[in-house]
DNA sequence: ATTCGACATGTAGTTTTGTACACGTCATAG
DNA sequence: CTATGACGTGTACAAAACTACATGTCGAAT
């Protein structure tokens, strides 16, 4: 229900095409809502059919640029200060690490220093993109000052993933060897 | 996808149920990873087809304990070493930070103190976790142990959310009065 | 005795999300 | 002039995930 809103939210500040709605997903926000084309154009439809967004202007190779209605500005204000927000995270990053007592702690510990770079080289781009943003190199517009918050959050949760995954770098393996597998002598080994 | 990892996993520490599965997703992991039981038979069923897992015992109820099988154990070791981590997150509460320009700075104020003491209220409670396991009340086998490390994870997450909230609150609202909406005289007026 | 709540598993139907396929346009570099 | 790549929109199908419904058992308290 969610990528509704980021479609009225995106268009309360632009105008966009469909096109332009995908690259936007792609490059920007990827990270914390993806989505994929078909469903861009299929909710889009769904928008306009309600009346929350109306074709503004068409384009060249049949591109479609919608425009928000004050109808679905309304609702897209009436979502951000009326529905409850979901707090359900899904990280397959953090479900995995409840099964490292499975893996061989010399592999283990390569996982851990990639996961590191990885968090630690997303927070350096969310950094980046927060000092262009602060140099002004976007303008200040109420929408840009947003969207530095969020880029802010993306700072903060990466590094601290990434200084999560240097910690458990340090978390002691298993003193006597690499044992077994599931508890000794488990039903799995019968 | 990750679902059927999820379950191999913990089977991979002991044998439970279906029921026993739902237990553990509603009250440990709805945080990372959240599923619904008709979500969590249907794939027991298949993870049971495919010989992965297998019927341990029956209980009272129709009760039925799967245990991992030697294949399945294998898989869930296959995933944990050779599938890449998927990164994407889905994390509502920034996406909506990305429309904050669009409330009124009062309702946003409130937002984000609510949100700040959810934040910081979800950390307490892995924090009294961690406690406990530190206490040694669940033991120290080596999923113990893994849990911490997915725990400690959670409570650095939630303090940096808390943070970034509490950082937010000082970001100083457009200066000029609450104006407006959507980019001054906008498409949407017309 | 009976009722209530936890235990326990499932199906049906819908929504959401993703992959693959499909089609056509415009600009530009060779 | 023609091939390539970005532009641009869409459909078909499959997988994942959620809601609601359906059914029945067992233990404990009234």
């Amino acid at each position: 229900m969610s990528l509704r809103y980021a479609l009225l939210g995106l268009l309360a500040d632009s105008p966009a095409s469909g096109y332009d709605l995908t690259q936007r997903f792609e490059k920007q926000l990827q990270m914390i809502w993806p989505a994929k084309h078909p469903q861009i154009y299929g909710e889009l439809g769904k928008l306009a059919d309600a009346g929350l967004i109306a074709v503004d202007s068409e384009g060249p190779r049949g591109r479609k640029v919608y425009a928000i209605t004050p109808e679905g500005l309304a609702e897209v204000r009436r979502w951000l200060t009326e529905e409850p927000v979901d707090h359900t995270a899904r990280l397959e990053a953090l479900l995995r690490s409840l099964f490292y007592w499975l893996m061989d702690p010399e592999d283990l510990g390569e996982h851990l220093a990639s996961e590191a770079a990885f968090y630690r080289a997303a927070a350096a781009g969310f950094r980046e993109y927060a000092a262009a943003k602060d140099r002004g190199d976007y303008g200040d517009a109420p929408s840009v000052k947003s969207m530095r918050m969020t880029i802010e959050a993306g700072i903060r949760l990466y590094e601290a993933l990434a200084d999560w995954a240097e910690w458990a770098q340090t978390v002691p393996p298993p003193g006597p060897a690499a044992e077994g597998a599931a508890s000794e002598g488990s039903e799995a080994e019968r």
